[in-house]
DNA sequence: CTGAAAGCGCTTACAG
DNA sequence: CTGAAAGCGCTTACAG
């Protein structure tokens, strides 16, 4: 409470030792609750403290205890992708929900912008990582690896060998979620539109739909777009697309970027949404929401599965290898419908 | 590059000097580029460095500099506000700003979700921090003052003897803009709607309101409704206005929250929007953006408002008190118009 | 129950 | 130009 009346700088544990006439030692004991104390001693102890207005130096602990107590949140997408114009993403929303949950714990969030080459992980003191849907090389995982520091994916990794645990964003039935809704919406060829990356999304999407494509007898139509293109890369690929496939009545574009340019080159060619080519998308953020006509996405539940990647990744801290499951599962995701694919109206649970 | 066959912790300045045959003083000397070293010594611990994959270890460098490298992104702003449903709000916007402006300065952003009660800012090691639009008896500027940090506000503090530096974010003249918006649309009764608290954005926006009511002879119509409340606290707030005055025929709700809840409101007293009351507010984001009809809102530049507070506090940690402005001025604010307040074609500029 | 001492990995006067 | 030594503020065996 009171403002020690001795100097400018703010008190040590010696300080504190010299108030109480104890050793630093058993000031920190008391301080830390190590059971090797009197507890009148204790008392006395944490009274001074308060009096000097005592907080133990953050630096010199985590120096000693050899922990940072932050972890950072990184990603190698692309910035057209997880930042650009409006900046309000999935990032984003994962960074809201790992901050929250990691101070909970009593961690740090360091934020980590989706830096372009990036020697950004370098000069930040933490212990761990939570990684964004990684792909196959993904910079952010290798810098990691360099530094020795362990992470959790958000989305399966896709690299050959690695092993992390992740918790996993459900790909394929994703994909297969909006297929599904596409066929009940009357769609009879659609199309898949995916980043040119290997990030689990894409990969799982992809093989989830060749399988229905086989399914059900649709010639599959798969087109790939940079993800650093955003909206203009996705409005070429699929203009490309509608070209050389022109009986194609709907559009499967996993990066909201992309189906926003989607939504154009549709248009531009002449079509309409949705009764000639209905659009969908994953993530259900402001572009598929502001989108005209807004566009049918998935809730994918970030905010829990976000917060079992923080989880999953203290525990990794603390040593649970053993304990810890190699992998969480969020929850279920689930269709938003919206115009951009309604045909019929939505059918009532 | 290689990897040191000796043992799996991480090479120490130790390990560099023995390898280069010489003392810890002189490979720091010739890392850190301190100019008393020969040459070819310091390129010879250069090379051994690298061999050894040796990165100085942080939290050292920290301890001994006293500087952590860090700051936070606080805010006192209530949940339902900051965060709450979709989250993507101002504060999200913000720190990815700032996270990015950080990083080029070689500091780490730690993002503070605005916690409701929060002790969270004093197990957090840093510098210093932003503190996004301060209330007049601000939770967050507590904490830091507590600690002995500079913080640098965005939006102009409204406490009484705070000096701190600050990004002026135009409370009064976003006011103005948007109040000559509601009366070139035609409106002659516009209503102010505000939150309780005493942030410059609804203090600034008061006394413009105010002054353009008796400037035009309108009666000021001024409703508070308290932040925490959200949605909810915007529809009452604004169902009781249009009760007791019901002449009002705009509404200029500053929170975007209050806005959707007012726009509820309007329509549940049997109103049409923008034809018998209009609605406006001041952030454009997602809320605004997918509220129907759309709201009209206005571009606040946070991305440069952003990145000029970071370079504020930036200046303050390098002591450059002299030299550093008291305050930055974001650039001037824009009305964007939307269907909520549009009964005439908006005028080409 | 309490304390003297070592050490976490750096940097920086200071002396040579 | 180079190095021995002190010290940043803690924690933790170890000894009493």
């Amino acid at each position: 409470m009171a403002t020690s009346g001795t100097g400018s700088r703010p008190p040590t544990i010696a300080d504190v030792a010299r108030a109480a006439s104890v050793s630093r030692t058993t000031v920190s004991h008391a301080l830390n609750g190590i059971g090797k104390v009197d507890p009148r001693t204790r008392e006395r102890i944490k009274q001074v403290a308060a009096e000097l207005g005592y907080r133990p130096n953050l630096r010199a602990q985590r120096l000693r205890r050899g922990e940072a107590k932050a972890i950072a949140l990184a990603s190698s997408m692309p910035f057209a992708v997880a930042g650009g114009a409006s900046r309000l993403g999935f990032y984003m929303e994962v960074a809201a929900a790992a901050a929250e949950s990691a101070l909970l714990h009593g961690y740090a969030l360091v934020l980590v912008p989706p830096v372009r080459s990036g020697s950004a992980l370098y000069s930040v003191d933490i212990d761990g990582a939570i990684v964004v849907e990684p792909d196959r090389d993904d910079a952010a995982v290798a810098q990691l690896r360099e530094r020795g520091l362990p992470y959790v994916a958000l989305g399966r990794p896709t690299a050959e060998g690695d092993d992390s645990p992740y918790v996993d964003l459900h790909g394929g039935p994703v994909a297969d979620l909006l297929l599904a809704h596409l066929r009940e919406q009357g769609a009879r060829r659609p199309a898949l539109l995916v980043g040119a990356g290997a990030r689990h999304s894409a990969v799982d999407a992809r093989a989830a739909y060749l399988r229905a494509a086989a399914a059900h007898g649709w010639p599959p139509v798969v087109a790939t777009a940079p993800e650093e293109g955003g909206e203009q890369a996705g409005y070429e690929a699929c203009a490309a697309l509608l070209a050389e496939h022109p009986d194609t009545d709907a559009v499967c574009a996993l990066v909201d970027a992309f189906a926003v340019g989607a939504v154009r080159a549709v248009r531009d060619s002449g079509r309409r949404i949705p009764d000639d080519v209905m659009v969908v998308t994953r993530y259900d953020g402001l572009r598929a929401r502001t989108c005209e006509p807004p566009l049918t996405a998935v809730d994918l539940h970030l905010d829990q599965a976000t917060a079992d990647a923080v989880d999953l990744l203290l525990a990794r801290l603390r040593g649970e290898t053993a304990a810890t499951p190699a992998a969480a599962t969020a929850p279920e995701p689930r269709v938003v419908p919206r115009a951009s694919s309604l045909r019929r109206p939505p059918p009532r649970p």
